[in-house]
DNA sequence: CAATAAATTGGAACCATTATAAAAAAATAT
DNA sequence: ATATTTTTTTATAATGGTTCCAATTTATTG
C-alpha cells in the first residue's frame, strides 16, 4: 500500500523543485525530510551524511541548503552570529535556542501569539516575524 | 547648572562599570551613550570613531565592545549571520531589522507585546525573548 | 619618579562560508 | 549505445568578521 502523503519519496521532492535527483541531494533530502521537522547546521548535516558512509564534500553541503532554501524546502533561522541553522518547516513558526547546547526547536503550535504587531517604519512592509525565545540548562 | 541625569559624563559611566577611562573608551563611549539610542556594528562604530580623528585599532573596538557588553553596558543583538550589532537600550525591547539597508531599530514602547509566553523546554529557563520584524523597503 | 598593572596595537590565526575552475555525472541528441 | 552538452560535485583558494598574541604604550600605584 502506497502514501498519500506528497512528496514521501526524495526523488519527488527534489523534482517538485527542479533539482535533478543527484546521489548528494538525495542523501540529503532523506536525512533532511524523512524524520520529522529538523533544524541543522552545515557541519550537522555534513557529519550526519558521513556517518550514514555517503561521501558529500562540505561545498555541496552548502549549495545544497542554499539552494533547497531558494526553493522554499528550507528556511534560514538566524538565531546567533557566526553559524546558519536551516529549518525544514517552512511554515511561520517560532523558536526555543538553547544558548548552553546550541539547539533549536519549535515553539509547539499557537503557544506564542502577538498581540499586537507594530506598524512597520516608513517605506517599509513587513517580510516575517520572527520570535527566539532564549533559554539555558537548569 | 548640573544634570541629574545618572552618567551625563563618560568618564563616570566607564567608573560605574570598573573600566579605566582610557581615550579610546572614552571616545567610543561618548559615540554610543551620548546621542540617544543606537545599535551599531563593530565597522560602523570603527568608522565613526576614526572620522573623528581618534585613531582606535579595530581590535580595541572589539575588545570594547565586548567589554561593555560584559558589563552590561551593551547588548548584542543577533540579526544575521557573519556580523553582531551592539545595542546601547540594555532594556527588554524588541526591533525592526530591515533586510536591504541592514539597520536595526528599536519598536516603540509596547506595541509589540507576547500574549502567551510558551513553557520553555524540561530543565530548562528562559533567559530572553528577542522578536525581530523584518522588513524590506517599498 | 620608579615599579607594576592594564590597555592598546598590528598582524597572525581562526572559522564559517563562498568562489573558482577542473573533473565527474547526468541529460540530451545522434 | 555513443557522443555531445549541460549540470553538478569537488578540492582548494579566497573572503570577511572576529579573536588571539606578543610587543609596546599608557595608566595606576608605591
Ligand atoms: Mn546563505
Ligand atoms: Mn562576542
Ligand atoms: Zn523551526
Ligand atoms: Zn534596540
Amino acid at each position: 500500500m502506497k502514501k498519500d502523503r506528497p512528496f514521501t519519496h526524495a526523488i519527488d521532492r527534489l523534482g517538485s523543485v527542479g533539482l535533478r535527483p543527484t546521489r548528494q541531494r538525495l542523501a540529503l533530502v532523506r536525512l533532511l525530510f524523512e524524520n520529522g521537522d529538523r533544524h541543522v547546521t552545515a557541519e550537522q548535516l555534513h557529519r550526519e551524511v558521513t556517518e550514514i558512509g555517503v561521501k558529500v564534500s562540505l561545498a555541496t553541503i552548502y549549495n545544497s541548503l542554499n539552494q533547497f532554501t531558494a526553493v522554499g524546502l528550507l528556511r534560514e533561522v538566524a538565531v546567533e552570529t557566526g553559524r546558519s541553522y536551516f529549518d525544514t518547516n517552512t511554515a511561520a513558526h517560532h523558536h526555543f535556542f538553547n544558548d548552553d547546547t546550541g539547539e533549536l526547536q519549535d515553539i509547539p503550535g499557537d503557544s506564542v501569539v502577538l498581540s499586537t504587531l507594530p506598524i512597520a517604519p516608513d517605506d517599509t512592509v513587513v517580510e516575517s516575524v520572527d520570535v527566539i525565545v532564549r533559554v539555558r540548562n537548569k
